[in-house]
This record gives structure tokens, C-alpha cells and sequence, in this order.
DNA sequence: AAATTCTACGGAAACGTTTGCATAAAACAT
DNA sequence: ATGTTTTATGCAAACGTTTCCGTAGAATTT
């Protein structure tokens, strides 16, 4: 019936209810004898300690929160597995809130979590957060928080991201060493610190060939129908050779929308992203892919909080970390024959 | 700095803090002024109040829990998008557990909820549990519970499934409409009820056809290398001509293991799967797929929770609700011409 | 033998809310 | 003027833990 508590374990054994308590986590003060009892009993009632009563008192919860603007992409879901691998073994539990690319919203979550809610904060930013007003809080209650992949460039705190600038670097090389010569960049939100980042790469690799390669810069929404056409309308006027897509769905968008024009990749245009579709090798083409460490970076952005929660000072290499990406070319980036 | 509370609040504003509270809930015993007075320092200061502290005097937490074999998969992923769209509207916080097809992990996770920890649960079985012992103590001590997809039959709780028997059927007449005449059916753990609900559609569409169409049963692992072997070994040795994938993994394994022998799909083996592949249409060749109404599944399994939260007396039809699944033909399952 | 330290336990306060009950003051009825 | 109801507030107990402090009795030291 009704849940058991050290109250009645107490009772039951004649006990006093510190005693019970403290039998329970195995104080030093308690006799051997005394401990056995109590555990038999906690035991065979099938006693579970209240999670509540016990965050209260002690002003821990033993649960973190994860912020991510949306779990239907790969990457989030990748990342959350890393995560929750690590909060097993720590015993902690974990909260998840989405905030579907929505400032609002996000501030919602955070005003809900200044509450001691929770012990730490594991966050990627919203796409259209434009000020960080609701973040500053966070700080001032000294609540830990950890960035990961969209990060919070202005606020102090660690942060685990991948190395989107030399890895877009790299891959714009690539296009142009297949023979792009008009590469489009699909942004997805001017205020997310890794389009940016992305951004950067892709011109300084489209810079160096000063001028003999032409780019194009179209800034995409989070509506899949919306980009569908920007994206069909862009291919059909500009005539791009290459797409450089910053994430994975705008990749998928370009797909379908190449395929409403009739257009061949890689013969017409030639396609890559940032993505972590596992089945990119099996599209058609095959997708050329910068695969970002998304189990990595959830399981580090988790442990490095974890040594915050912990008091360990964080250490250095702690306050940014970079996990590499890795590019794995396939048929959309060919040389058509 | 240190969170605010209501004992602060009072002693600002020389009030008890039982008259704080009171007005803080907008009870009617307290004046219009006193109240305004009230949420106006609250609003100041930033109150927040104490989750731990209000969960532990009401016996409830505005929380549930959501317990799925594994997040890297699309279906859940939609589910839980779902699920946390309802949660939200009725002000409710999620926790998530993964239980990565392990009977003992969840059980662990199930006695751990036991505490009351959350006023509800939302459940997927996971893969390999065979004997449900450890979920006994969730009926004993009355904790609302909703099974989705992977349903638990012994257990006396509302489900939200799919029509996974009716749809089997049909994929499976489809298959043999396109002329094959020796189908393998993909399975992915005998002790699914989903997997036994396909397997029972397959076999009965099989046996319409009494003994003119073949058709083969492949047990498959958690493992996908291992997958991967059985898979390519049975079409190296069965030569099927066509493939029922119980679940998208498989048919992704599929796909790779045709590849490795150089079989053509849908010339030599014919695929069609249950799945949630944003990408089935842009697969080589597109993927003909069976699509669970994940999204609507989650909302509709918590709304049933809540009504169970709400003491609403769940409606006979909220005690199995069946949302159908619609298939989409591919190439995978064209006619080779 | 007296004084001190250990050992093992009990009592009670605290964590921050919510809520049943009591009660002054005000309003109304007699 | 006295009695009754209403209104707005305060007091204190509870929710189930954890932990500070106190203390019998046993063990040890002086």
C-alpha cells in the first residue's frame, strides 16, 4: 500500500528514527549488529527513502537538468545518450526540457530551475535567443551549468563544443577541390555560435581563393516548409554548384528540394553538412558528412559538471572543451565522371 | 546568491507566513491588498518556490517519469517530443530514464520510482525482459502507469499502441502482391509484444497463400554487428527474395548487408520496414516504410496519464488506445522491371 | 577508585512548504 | 448594548529526511 518510511522501520524495530537514518548510510556509529537489522527490515518492506523529504533536507537533489531545443535531431539525441550514460553512473537523474528553438520559452525553464530544481545545468542554446538576459540568474545563484555545442559566448561557464571552424574549413576546401565554384551556405540562425563559427570557416576557405570562387549566404528558418522553398528558389536563380549545409536537416531540405528541380548531385550540385544521420552512406547519393562527436561531447559536457557538483576545481583544459569532428567524404561530394 | 523563500517574504513584509503562502496561491481568505503587496516583493525578489519543500507536504511532484529502452531511435525520440508537449501544457516535468534493453536496469529504475518520486509513469519495455516480477510494486502501491508501444499484456494498465498486427498483414500481402515468394521477417526479441503482435500479421498473411509463399524467421540481437552477420549469412545461404524488418535498425542493416554482398534491392531482395526514417525517401533506393504515429502516440499515452493523475475515471476507450500506422511504397518494394 | 574517553544510541531541530485550527477585529443582527 | 457571523490573519503541525547535540553505559586511562 502506502509507501514505507524510516519513520516505520523506526517504530517496527524499536529504534529511534536517527538511528534508522543513520543505519541506513552505513555510519560509522552505529553497531554492526544494529546496521544488519535495519537493513533486513529496509529489506524485506522493500523500503525506498524519499527522494523529496531528503533533497529538501540536505540541499542537494542528485538531479541535473538538460536544456536542448529539440530531440528530433540526431545530434540531441546523440548527445543525451552520452549524458545519461554518465548520470547513471554517478546515480544522478535527469531532467530534460526543450525549448523548440524559443527564447521564451527558454526562459521559462530556467526561472523554473532557480529554485534548487536542480544541482546543475547541462544547456544548448535556442536559435532564437537574442539576449541573455534570463541566463544571468543562473550565475548569480552560482547554479553550475555547462555549455555544449550552441554555447553562451558572453556568459563564464564551461563549455564542450567540436572544432566547427577548422572542420568547415576543411570542408569547404573540399568542395572547392571537387570543383565548386559557387558554394551556398545555409545558415540556420545568425544568433547560434556555431553557425557562426561555421560561417567564419566557410568564408576564410572561400577568401583564400581570392575571388575565384563565389559564395552565397542564405539564412534559413526553423520551418522545414519555409527553407523547402528558399532553398528550391535559391537553387533555381543563383545556380550554386556546392552547398554547404550547417546542419543536418537543411541537408536533407536541399535533397528533396534538388530532386523537385530535377537537379543532379553530385553532377549538379554537390552537397555536404554537419550531420550525424547514420544513415548517410545509404542516401542517394551517399551524404558527405562532418560527423560531429555527439555521445563524446554529451558524456564530457556531463563529467565536466560533475566535477563542478563535486567541488573539484575545474581544471583548465575543463573550461573549453574541443572534441573533433571528422569529415567522411562520399558520393555527394564526387567529381562527376 | 542563497534562493529566496517565504519566510523571507514574510518577515519583510511582517506577515506570517502562512498569510505569504496563502496569497502567493491566491487563496480567497486573503485580501486584495495583502495579496497585491505580496506577489509584488515575490515578483522583486524573484521568488521561486521550493519544488522539494511543496512536493514533499502535498503528497505529489508535478512530475513523471518517462522510461524507454533507448533515445538513438527515431520513434522514441517523436514519442518523447510528444510526450513533453502534453507535459508542458499541463505544467508537469519530465524525467527520463533509459533502460538500453536491460531488464535489470529497469527494474532498478522502477524500484527507485517506488518513493514517490513521481506522481506517474510512461513505459516502454525494454527488449529483454522476460519475467515482469519488478513491476508488481508499481500496481501494489498504486502508481498511475501508461505502456506505449512496447506494452506489458500481464499487467492491468491503459495502453497506446499501434495497429501493428493489421499493418503487418498488409505489408506483408504487399510484399507478395510485388511477387515475392520467400520473405524473411526480421525479429528483434520474441518477448516484445510488438515484435510478437508483426510476427503473428506476417505469418498470417503468410499462411493465406498456403504453402505458395515461403517464408523464413531471423531472431536478431541488440548487437548490430552481430546483425550485421546473421543478416548477410542468412541472405547468403536463404536467398529471400524478400525482407519484413521488424524495426528500422534492421532494415538499415539490411540495406548494408545487401550492399556487402552486391545484391540489388529491389531487384534481388525486396525491403520494407516499420520505421520513422525521416530519410526513407531519400535512401538507395527509397525505403518503403511502415510509420508509427510516434508523435501522436506520446501525446496520446500522456493524456491518458494525466486523465489517471486526474482522477478522471479513464474512459473504457482510454484503456487501449490504438492509433493506426500508414504505409508509404517505395522502390525498395517496386516490381524489378 | 576516580577521571576520562569511546561507543552506540536517542531527542529534537531543521529543510521550505501547505493547511487545519484558532482568533482578533470588523460587520451585522437582535 | 449584546450576541453572532464574517473577514483576514496568525500559530503550529505536518510531510520524511538528515544532522547537531546530548548522554547513558562501557571501556580505558590516571
Amino acid at each position: 500500500m502506502s509507501a514505507i518510511t524510516i519513520k516505520m522501520l523506526a517504530r517496527e524495530l524499536n529504534l529511534a528514527i536517527s538511528t534508522v537514518s543513520r543505519a541506513l548510510m552505513d555510519s560509522y556509529e552505529i553497531s554492526a549488529e544494529t546496521k544488519e537489522k535495519v537493513h533486513a527490515l529496509a529489506r524485506q518492506l522493500n523500503y525506498q527513502p524519499n527522494h523529496y523529504a531528503s533533497s529538501l533536507r540536505r540541499q542537494r537533489s542528485k538531479t541535473i537538468a538538460v536544456i536542448i531545443p529539440e530531440i528530433s535531431n540526431n545530434f540531441f539525441s546523440h548527445v543525451i545518450n552520452g549524458i545519461e550514460a554518465i548520470a547513471q553512473e554517478k546515480n544522478y537523474h535527469v531532467l530534460i526540457y526543450f525549448t523548440h528553438e524559443n527564447q521564451q520559452k527558454e526562459a521559462e525553464v530556467i526561472q523554473h530551475l532557480l529554485s534548487g530544481r536542480v544541482d546543475g545545468i547541462l544547456m544548448s542554446m535556442a536559435g532564437n535567443t537574442s539576449n541573455i538576459q534570463h541566463l544571468h540568474p543562473i550565475r548569480e545563484q552560482g547554479i553550475p551549468i555547462v555549455f555544449f555545442d550552441r554555447i553562451c559566448a558572453d556568459l563564464d561557464a564551461p563549455t564542450v563544443t567540436t572544432d566547427d571552424f577548422d572542420s568547415s574549413l576543411l570542408a569547404t576546401h573540399h568542395l572547392m577541390e571537387v570543383g565548386c565554384k559557387k558554394i551556398a551556405y545555409l545558415s540556420i540562425s545568425p544568433h547560434l555560435s556555431i553557425d557562426c563559427k561555421r560561417m567564419q570557416g566557410f568564408q576564410q576557405a572561400i577568401a583564400t581563393k581570392n575571388g575565384n570562387v563565389a559564395s552565397l549566404l542564405l539564412p534559413c528558418s526553423t520551418d522545414p516548409q519555409r527553407n523547402q522553398e528558399l532553398i528550391t528558389n535559391m537553387l533555381a536563380t543563383e545556380k550554386p554548384d556546392g552547398i554547404f549545409a550547417s546542419v543536418e536537416k537543411l541537408a536533407i531540405t536541399s535533397y528533396h528540394a534538388c530532386a523537385s528541380l530535377g537537379l543532379a548531385i553530385p553532377a549538379d550540385v554537390k552537397i555536404l553538412s554537419f550531420s550525424n544521420l547514420e544513415t548517410a552512406s545509404l542516401l542517394n547519393p551517399a551524404l558527405t558528412t562532418i560527423i560531429q562527436p555527439a555521445h563524446d561531447m554529451g558524456k564530457s559536457a556531463a563529467t565536466v559538471l560533475f566535477n563542478m557538483l563535486e567541488k573539484r576545481k575545474t581544471r583548465n583544459w575543463e573550461r573549453n572543451t574541443v572534441i573533433r569532428s571528422s569529415m567522411i567524404i562520399r558520393r555527394s561530394t564526387q567529381i562527376a565522371r
